[in-house]
RNA sequence: GUGGCUGUAGCUCAGCUUGGUUAGAGCGCCUGACUGUGGCUCAGGAGGUCGGGGGUUCAAGUCCCCUCAGCCACCCCA
C-alpha cells in the first residue's frame, strides 16, 4: 500500500454529506429540546457484557460476529457500541438517574455506533445514529410521543417517511404465542429453509423476516395467525389506545402484524419508519418498547420505550431529494491589487455581522472573481477594489439583475445586515 | 461470514478481447478573448502511481497470481 488508507468499513465524512450531517443532528437538537429530551453521552465502548446481557441468549452467536470487541491492555474485555440504547440505560442505571431526575426520564445521544459487518452503500462499520429513549413510564402516551417526535424530525427534514407499527406483546404474550406458531408451521416446515428451521427453534419470531421467497410466501398464506391476535388484555388496550391518538394526532401508520424485533427485552409497541425510494434497505428509523430491558441489566423493573435514527441511510435519502444543499456564500467581496487589508477587514465585518462571506484569496480579474460569486451561488457581491476604496465606498451588485449601487464603507455592515 | 461484479483525470466513462510510438472523450476546474464586471460562445491550459504488489515478455492500462478498496445479493439489521 503506498499511500495509508482509511480502515474498511469506516467513512471518512467530508463536504458536502458532512454538512448534510450537520444539518440533521442540529435538527435533531433542537427538536429534542421541545419535547424534553435531554441530552446523554454515554462511552463509545462499554464491558462487552453490557451488550451481551442487553442481547439476551436470543441470537448471541451471530451479534458476537458482528461486534468490534477486543481485549486492553488489563484484559478486560470491550466492545465498541453497536447501538445506543444498552449503554443509555446502563447509564440510567449507574447514575440512578431514575431517581435524580423527573421522571420519566428523556434521553437522547447522537454519535457514531460500530459493527463489524460487510460494508456496502449506506451500511459501514461506523455510522452515525440518533438514539432518543425515555424510561420510566409505561403509558402509551410515550409510545405515541415518541412516534410524533420521529415523525416530526423527517417531516422537517422534507422526507416522506412510511411508518410500520406493530405490537409483540410482552413476553407472557409471546410464550403462549410461540406454540400456536410452531403449530400453525409445523406441516409447512419441510418447505422451508435451513435458516427458519433454526429461527424456529431459537426465536420463532424472526421466521417474518426470512427473505427467501418460499418462506415469505408460506408465512404471508393467511392461515398463520400474527402475534396482534394473542394479545393480553393489557398489551392490546395498550395498543388500541395508542393507536387512537395516532388517529387524533394525524399521523398515518401501517398494521405490520409480521413486524418483528430479534431481541428479548421487545415488549408492546414495535415500529419502522421507511422510505420505501432507499430500495432494498429502506428502514431510517427502528425502535420499540423495552419494558424487561432495565431489570436485564441489573436495575430495578422499569418500562422504557426508544428508537433510533439511522443517520446515514437518512442522509442517502436528503441527498436523492435533493433536500439538503452545500455550503452557499450569502455575499462575495470582489477586490483588486493593493487592498487586500481592506477587502479582509469588510469581509470580516460582515462575517462578525453574521453573514455567510466567501473572498477570493488573490486580487485575480473581477471576470474571475465574478465567475467565482456565481459558481457559489452569491446573491450579492461587494466590490471593493482601489478606486472605491480612495473614495471610502464600496459596490454593491445584485447578481439577479445585474444592478449596482455604491455605499459608504462605513455603513456597509447596516446596510447589508437590513437587506 | 457466503456468492458475484467493478477499480483508468475532480466526476461519468472509452481503451483491455487480438500486449507495441507522447493513455483519450464529455462534463467540471483554471486562464484569456472582454487590460474593473458573472451566466452564453470561442480559444488555450492544468490535472493520471491506469487501486497496490509481484510475475510472464524485448515490451503490460491490456495476460497471469496475490492483495486492497468499492458496489450488489445473502447474512444481519440491537
Amino acid at each position: 500500500m503506498a499511500r495509508p488508507s482509511a480502515p474498511r468499513g469506516l467513512p471518512d465524512v467530508v463536504p458536502p454529506a458532512s454538512e448534510h450531517l450537520e444539518e440533521a443532528e442540529a435538527l435533531a437538537r433542537s427538536l429534542f429540546d421541545r419535547y424534553g429530551y435531554r441530552r446523554i453521552e454515554p462511552p463509545v465502548m462499554e464491558y462487552t457484557e453490557v451488550f451481551q446481557r442487553a442481547a439476551g441468549d436470543s441470537s448471541e452467536v451471530v451479534l458476537d460476529k458482528q461486534m468490534y470487541t477486543f481485549t486492553d491492555r488489563s484484559d478486560r474485555s470491550l466492545t465498541l457500541r453497536p447501538e445506543g440504547t444498552a449503554g443509555v440505560v446502563r447509564a440510567f442505571i449507574e447514575n440512578d438517574l431514575g431517581k435524580k431526575l423527573p421522571q420519566p426520564v428523556r434521553l437522547f445521544t447522537i454519535g457514531p455506533m460500530f459493527r463489524y459487518e460487510r460494508p456496502q452503500k449506506g451500511r459501514d462499520r461506523q455510522f452515525e445514529q440518533i438514539d432518543v429513549e425515555c424510561i420510566g413510564s409505561a403509558s402509551p402516551v410515550i409510545d405515541a410521543e415518541q412516534l410524533v417526535l420521529a415523525s416530526e424530525f423527517f417531516e422537517r427534514l422534507g422526507l416522506e417517511v412510511q411508518l410500520n407499527l406493530n405490537s409483540m406483546g410482552d413476553l407472557a404474550d409471546r410464550e403462549k404465542y410461540w406454540p400456536v406458531l410452531r403449530e400453525a408451521l409445523s406441516d409447512k416446515i419441510e418447505d422451508m429453509c435451513d435458516d427458519c428451521h433454526v429461527r424456529l427453534e431459537k426465536n420463532p419470531l424472526r421466521v417474518f423476516d426470512c427473505k427467501v421467497p418460499e418462506c415469505r410466501k408460506i408465512l404471508r398464506a393467511g392461515d398463520i395467525p400474527p402475534i396482534s391476535e394473542f394479545l393480553g388484555e393489557e398489551s392490546r388496550a395498550h395498543y388500541e389506545a395508542l393507536q387512537e391518538m395516532l388517529e387524533t394526532l394525524g399521523i398515518a401508520w401501517k398494521d405490520a402484524p409480521h413486524l418483528v424485533r430479534g431481541f428479548d427485552y421487545y415488549t408492546r409497541t414495535v415500529f419502522e419508519f421507511d422510505i420505501p425510494s432507499l430500495g432494498g434497505r429502506p428502514t431510517v428509523c427502528a425502535g420499540g418498547r423495552y419494558d424487561g430491558l432495565v431489570e436485564q441489566l441489573g436495575g430495578a423493573p422499569t418500562p422504557a420505550i426508544g428508537f433510533a435514527i439511522g443517520v446515514t441511510p437518512t442522509l442517502i435519502a436528503m441527498e436523492e431529494k435533493e433536500a439538503a444543499k452545500p455550503w452557499q456564500p450569502e455575499l462575495f467581496v470582489v477586490w483588486t491589487e493593493g487592498v487586500a487589508s481592506v477587502a479582509l477587514a469588510t469581509a470580516t465585518d460582515l462575517r462578525r455581522a453574521g453573514l455567510r462571506v466567501a473572498m477570493s484569496d488573490e486580487a485575480k480579474s473581477f471576470r474571475s472573481q465574478l465567475r467565482s460569486a456565481e459558481r457559489l451561488g452569491a446573491r450579492t457581491v461587494v466590490i471593493v477594489g482601489a478606486d472605491e476604496v480612495a473614495r471610502r465606498v464600496a459596490k454593491i451588485k445584485d447578481m439577479m439583475s445585474g444592478d449596482e449601487r455604491e455605499v459608504a464603507l462605513d455603513g456597509l455592515v447596516k446596510e447589508l445586515r437590513t437587506r
